[in-house]
DNA sequence: TAGTGGTCTAGACCACGAA
DNA sequence: TCGTGGTCTAGACCACTAA
């Protein structure tokens, strides 16, 4: 009961997930009928606000037992980011600028960006590393009429929370992966053998209909695993 | 009304299915009020029917206006299979068995699989092959307990189509991907160069909780790209 | 103004699981 | 036997959209 002037099934489901939150899976929650009394509306209203937590899978009914906590669904498909997996390895994920200007589209980024070529987009190159050691190079394309002042409000940590702020989350990716060895520009840089394998990742970002963000990434393979994480369909 | 005996928001789902498949994105559905009086069952009970669309992804509503044919969501998260890639390169996939037999599962194995070392495992090798040109060599395990007689009914065309008859179709996999240089082995049987990047695919698909299979496939890098394409959380 | 989906009521009967 | 969720009814009022 946050709100009073929330929808009935609204203050019903926000109840529901107060108590479920946290609680071991297979916990019981509250019965229809319960719900029904405590809160004095009808059963149709209860179910519609059960429903949902069903559909989010927060709860798993089991006809005749009862509404119980589900166990977690696993997480939604992803593939790890460099901060994330740099984490993960308890390394310090750093990462310096060597770029970040506007430049008119060439032909494959304008291509990949569903825009026309010479298009202005910006273009922002950073060194990653990771407690120091240089892991990966990326160039970041993004479309420029869709960030409007972006280079002038500095450069943010993270691409991704900054794309959230103004509403740009993606929502989806394409990846592609190949193995590859490295220019002798990107092995300068890399500090790497030219002749040892790299890891290139390219992605295009995507929110709702509109294409984010370009990126192509190489990574010194001898320090960089990519993780997928994939559900499958039905 | 494919069966009198279906339940009555079964039966108005699958009607406003038949209707609605095939129509383009943004086509109407009939509006509940019409289809209360079509089969003669309360408002509800079409909003039950409906709902279930709507979750589907195959309607959409849209208050005050009516209820819509959704644009197709994409795809659910995946890595296209070597069959696929190939398919939409127009070259065709063949695959010969080098090794299927029943082995003892070694300490990698037995941890990715969740089993001991030393369980019985099914170890099934394959070289695949595009156009007769070698792609990739695949050595893939299953656990041999949720596989009876697996190995004596004839090794079948498509791994995947294989477990799914078996109701073991994968629902979840975790993907693993780097580049590497290939061993002489590999490299002989891939007859590519030894120093030539290769790209290394490992993957533990998992139904449920069993995890099903672990596969560790190495790809000439020069041929072949791996896609992913990611929906993100919320 | 007429039609749409969104919400809500106050009941009902059923199949199923546990005691 | 009793409580559970699953299904279903026959209405109601609301906000919104389109004509």
């Amino acid at each position: 009961m946050t709100d009073g002037r929330a929808l009935k099934h609204v203050q019903v489901r926000e109840y529901v997930r107060s108590l479920v939150t946290g609680s071991a899976p297979g916990s019981p929650a509250p019965s229809e009928r319960e719900l029904v009394h405590r809160f004095g509306v009808a059963r149709m209203t209860v179910r519609q606000a059960m429903d949902a937590l069903v559909v989010e899978g927060l709860l798993e009914r089991i006809p005749g037992r009862g509404t119980f906590v589900a166990r977690p669904r696993r997480t939604a498909s992803r593939i790890t980011s460099f901060t994330e997996e740099m984490g993960r390895r308890g390394l310090l994920a750093e990462s310096s600028t060597l770029l970040a200007r506007r430049e008119q589209a060439g032909p494959g980024v304008a291509r990949a960006l569903s825009l026309t070529e010479g298009d202005a987009v910006i273009h922002w190159r950073r060194l990653r590393r990771a407690d120091g050691v240089p892991m990966c190079l990326e160039d970041a394309y993004l479309n420029e009429v869709l960030l409007p002042g972006f280079l002038q409000s500095g450069m943010p940590t993270s691409l991704y929370e900054a794309l959230d702020q103004r509403g740009l989350r993606p929502t989806w990716a394409e990846d592609s992966i190949t193995a590859d060895v490295p220019s002798p520009d990107e092995a300068a840089l890399l500090e790497c053998d030219p002749g040892k394998p790299v890891l290139r990742h390219s992605r295009r970002a995507i929110a709702g209909e509109k294409v984010i963000e370009v990126s192509r990434t190489v990574y010194r393979a001898d320090r960089f695993t990519l993780w997928v994480q994939l559900g499958h369909e039905s």
